[in-house]
Formats: C-alpha cells, sequence, structure tokens
DNA sequence: AGCACA
C-alpha cells in the first residue's frame, strides 16, 4: 500500500511542515541539495504566500527518485522540523514542459481569481518562461566562508563537523554524508552536542564530501563547519 | 493545515 496516502506515484514530490522562517532561496537551495541525493532535480518550487508557504515541490526527472526520497525522507528534521513527504497532487509544470503538454494558464484546474484582482493580459509564456532549469548551484546555501575554522589540519579520512544545531541527530548527518562515495559512519558524542565525526574509506573522499558540505545550513543559525579531525 | 508553478 502507499505510505503517502492515497496519492499515486508522481515524479514531483509535495513537502509541508517545512520551517517557514527561512527565507524562500535559502530553502529551494537546502531542499535542492538535500534531495540530490536520489536523483536529478529539474526544479523547486517555493512560495512565500499565506496559504503556501511552508511547503514546497521537488520536481524529479526520474519518478523512481520520487519515490525514494518519499520514503526515506520522511520526518527528516530539517531546519528543526520534521518534514512530511507526499507524492504532489498534480504535474509539475517543469514537467509537462519536458513533455510538451504545458498549458499555460487559464486551463489550470485552479480557476479561483474571484473578481477583484485583474491581471495583465498578456502572459509572458512566450518568453521562455522562467529559465530556472538554471537552477544554479544546486549547492549548500552557504557560501563556503570560513568562521575560523582552519581547514589546514592535516588530511584525514575522518572529518569533523562543527556548529551543528543541538538537535542534530546522526541519522539526519548520515542523510547528508552518505551520498558521497565512501562514506562510512557518522558518531557523535551525547555529552557534546553540536559536533561530530564523519568516517570515509580514504582522504580524498572524506575531501570530496568535505568540499560538497563545506557550510550547508541545517538550521539558518548552523552552516556546518567541517574540517579534518585531528589524528 | 495548507497541492503550485511570482
Amino acid at each position: 500500500m502507499m505510505l503517502s496516502g492515497d496519492i499515486p506515484p508522481n515524479q514531483s514530490i509535495y513537502v509541508k511542515n517545512l520551517n517557514e522562517k527561512v527565507k524562500k532561496e535559502e530553502l529551494k537551495r537546502s531542499l535542492y541539495c538535500l534531495f540530490s541525493q536520489f536523483g536529478r532535480i529539474l526544479d523547486v518550487v517555493a512560495l512565500k504566500t499565506p496559504k503556501l508557504r511552508g511547503q514546497a515541490w521537488i520536481c524529479f526527472s526520474e519518478i523512481t527518485a520520487a519515490s525514494n526520497a518519499v520514503r526515506q525522507m520522511q520526518n527528516f528534521p530539517f531546519y528543526d522540523k520534521p518534514i512530511r513527504i507526499q507524492y504532489a497532487k498534480s504535474k509539475s509544470d517543469c514537467i509537462a514542459k519536458e513533455e510538451g503538454t504545458y498549458v499555460p494558464k487559464e486551463k489550470k484546474k485552479k480557476q479561483e481569481e474571484k473578481g477583484e484582482r485583474k491581471r495583465h493580459p498578456e502572459d509572458q509564456t512566450g518568453a521562455a518562461a522562467n529559465g530556472n532549469a538554471s537552477q544554479t548551484d544546486g549547492g549548500p546555501s552557504a557560501t563556503h566562508r570560513k568562521t575560523g575554522a582552519q581547514e589546514s589540519a592535516a588530511p584525514n579520512n575522518i572529518l569533523f563537523v562543527q556548529n551543528l544545531p543541538y538537535e542534530t541527530t546522526s541519522i539526519m548527518l548520515q542523510m547528508l554524508f552518505q551520498q558521497y562515495p565512501g562514506f562510512r559512519e557518522v558518531r557523535m558524542i551525547e555529552a557534546k552536542p553540536g559536533i561530530a565525526f564523519v568516517e570515509f574509506d580514504d582522504e580524498d573522499k572524506a575531501a570530496i564530501a568535505m568540499q560538497a558540505l563545506q557550510g550547508f545550513k541545517v538550521t539558518p543559525q548552523n552552516p556546518m563547519e567541517i574540517t579534518y579531525a585531528k589524528k
């Protein structure tokens, strides 16, 4: 049976219970980063309107990616809140566009717009729409700034992660780090919240993961600071 | 809670 309610599988997933305090652009980038592990992401849609804040849609190029994301990321603690994931109820525009079945505006089964809101008669669909296929970097939202953490420690297959929010769990970090080859395990110490050790098969693999997740914001206040663990 | 494509 479908765990996601009675919504049939869809290439896009619907994510809710998102932390509404996170700014839209950051939210989209973090979601992109987090969900990239399941496959190619075509688009991330998030709106800040009263009705739509706290929700997002992530469009994958493959349904299997969406399925895995729905199963594996259920309740994932993201910006301090466990996210809830379902398949999207309808096809995303970006996917319809790829299939050539995209219907610009009117026909959308949303026929709200009661009166007052007058829109410009022209739509901008001729203008290649939003060229957001260039969803930009897709990397972690934090620019790789070094907040005093020196990355000059000797290379090590074990990474030392700092500046994690108090609630961070090893499962959560595992989700982030396991997408990189050579991942072995996450170790956290109960008595020392805010830090973790992440082990890889070798230094080179550790370096790739460090580079990729450096500065990843688990919460807005918590860009990860990753260095090599001391030997 | 809330399923759109600003």
